[in-house]
RNA sequence: GGUCCGUUCGUCUAUCGGUUAGGACGCCAGGUUUUCAACCUGGAAAGAGGGGUUCGAUUCCCCUACGGACUGCCA
């Protein structure tokens, strides 16, 4: 059985390129009939806050995600203490004292002389007794992992075979000087216990993966399946992070983008298949298959997740925005037929309140200078409400009478007129819904 | 600077050395529609540059350029 995990860290809200991690490991679990755990990295005790939790959780209940298994990595810290003493038992942990400021200097100073900014492993020189001086004068030190300085290989799901020199990254820091652990030792250990099988995630987890590979040996786990996707980028090849205050799950569904649109676009985006809107999440697990995925920057346009949105209502049942009508004001009588209307001239479902609007209120004309003439001889034929679906062509019938007038010729300055746009639902329809007679 | 990955129509991509370089979205045109949308038909639109290997390169190799990621006592 495969086991999997989203593991978002409630340092903020999701967006959406973690949800595309989350979906990929979802979809292939969910189709592979595995164990979908959610686990929150909370190890950062200063940046983790509940309410980004509740808000992680809550983006995706309203996405459809199920999982089998949550879990927090800031319960289990008992478990870090004992896998950090089996990998000092084994040698594989060392002390470190060099303070931040002097790392970054050292760091300076190799890339200055062209080295690659590697951690020299100075404190692996260090006796017990200058370690002990060391601490008694700065206090605890960090530990870091040693790595075997060889080759680290793997192959990846979605890149192909990769191969890292272990030498060209320094020994990972796995708890800090005041005692925090760090992701990187809590994931593993999570992983370990929690016997996942598969592990996709961004390609900035690429060096990551290497290292983890060791430290995964050396608690003697399975090492996992891992893929790396493709990261997102905005529409000119700008970094999303940029612009990741507007993309948000939460900012996106206040913008009126639908749970499905955003799913059908994920699912695909970046892959060999093409994005089609999907109306259920079991239709997106049959279809999915990472192996079609790219390893190239994947450009991300907000903008198609507004088209599929706009396709999703234009068939939307009246039961499912029921709720939405009656609170804009809607009489009951007419609130599905105001729906069905109006749906097929919406992109999002708040974009109903400007039609409501109109039908409420009327519209400022819209007349064209040589039509004046024309459109004011024809509002004088224009009955009172309340308008039946005959109206318009009755309407359109006595004017077309009176004037000789056809055609686009008489329709468009006569919906221009009543509604103040050349575009909208077909005006046999419109007419009934509007509730005043409409003046000039 | 080092490491890893990448570069095919505007976008996402297909092509296991020989193709009129295919598809999808978008775009344009025509049809249909009393508008828009939808739908139908058609169209424009691509191998970063340079070297090799080969009878033949988008495909394999090298170099260059460009893009992305990593290079944290964040995750």
């Amino acid at each position: 059985m495969i086991v999997t995990r989203f593991a978002p860290s409630p340092t903020g809200f999701i967006h959406v390129g973690n949800l595309r991690t989350a979906l990929f490991n979802y979809l292939i679990t969910r189709k592979a009939g595995g164990q979908f755990i959610l686990r929150l990295d909370d190890t950062d005790q200063e940046r983790s806050k509940q309410e980004y939790a509740d808000g992680i959780l809550e983006d995706l209940e309203w996405l459809g995600f199920t999982w089998d298994r949550f879990e927090k990595q800031s319960e289990r810290l008992d478990r870090y203490h004992a896998a950090a003493d089996e990998l000092r038992a084994k040698g594989r942990f060392y002390e470190a004292f060099e303070t931040p400021t002097e790392l970054d200097l050292k760091r300076k100073k190799q890339l200055n002389m062209g080295k690659p900014p590697v951690y020299d492993r100075a404190a692996l020189a260090l006796s017990e007794a200058e370690k002990d001086a060391l601490r008694a004068e700065r206090g605890d030190g960090v530990w870091r992992f040693k790595l075997d300085q060889e080759r680290i290989d793997w192959h990846d799901g979605i890149l192909g075979d990769i191969s890292i020199d272990a030498a060209s990254v320094s020994d990972p820091v796995l708890i800090r000087a005041d005692g925090q652990f760090l992701y990187t030792l809590a994931s593993v250990c999570d992983d370990v216990d929690y016997g996942v099988t598969n592990i996709v995630r961004g390609s900035d987890h690429v060096t990551n993966t290497a290292t983890q590979i060791q430290i995964i040996e050396a608690l003697g786990g399975t090492v996992p399946s891992f893929a790396h996707h493709s990261l997102l980028t905005g529409p000119q090849g700008e970094a999303l992070s940029k612009r990741l205050g507007t993309l948000s799950l939460r900012d996106l569904r206040a913008q009126g983008v639908e749970p499905m649109a955003l799913l059908s676009l994920m699912a695909r985006l970046g892959s060999s298949q093409p994005v089609e809107l999907r109306t259920s999440m079991d239709e997106l697990i049959e279809g999915f298959d990472l192996s079609q995925f790219g390893a190239a920057p994947t450009k991300f346009d907000s903008q198609d997740l507004f088209a599929l949105t706009s396709q999703i209502n234009h068939s939307k049942p009246f039961a499912d925005v029921a709720d939405d009508v009656a609170a804009l004001g809607v009489p009951a009588e007419i609130a599905e037929p105001f729906w069905t209307v109006v749906r097929e001239n919406i992109t999002v479902k708040a974009d109903m309140k400007g039609w409501w609007e109109l039908f409420r209120d009327g519209a400022t004309p819209l007349v064209d200078d040589e039509d004046t003439d024309f459109i004011a001889e024809a509002f004088t034929m224009l009955p009172e409400p309340p308008y039946t679906a005959d109206s318009w062509k009755e309407w359109t019938t006595a004017v077309n009478e009176a004037t000789g007038r056809k055609g686009k010729g008489l329709f468009m300055p006569l919906r221009k007129a009543v509604t103040g746009m050349a575009h909208g639902p077909d005006m046999s329809n419109v007419l009934p819904l509007m509730q005043k007679k409409p003046t000039l």
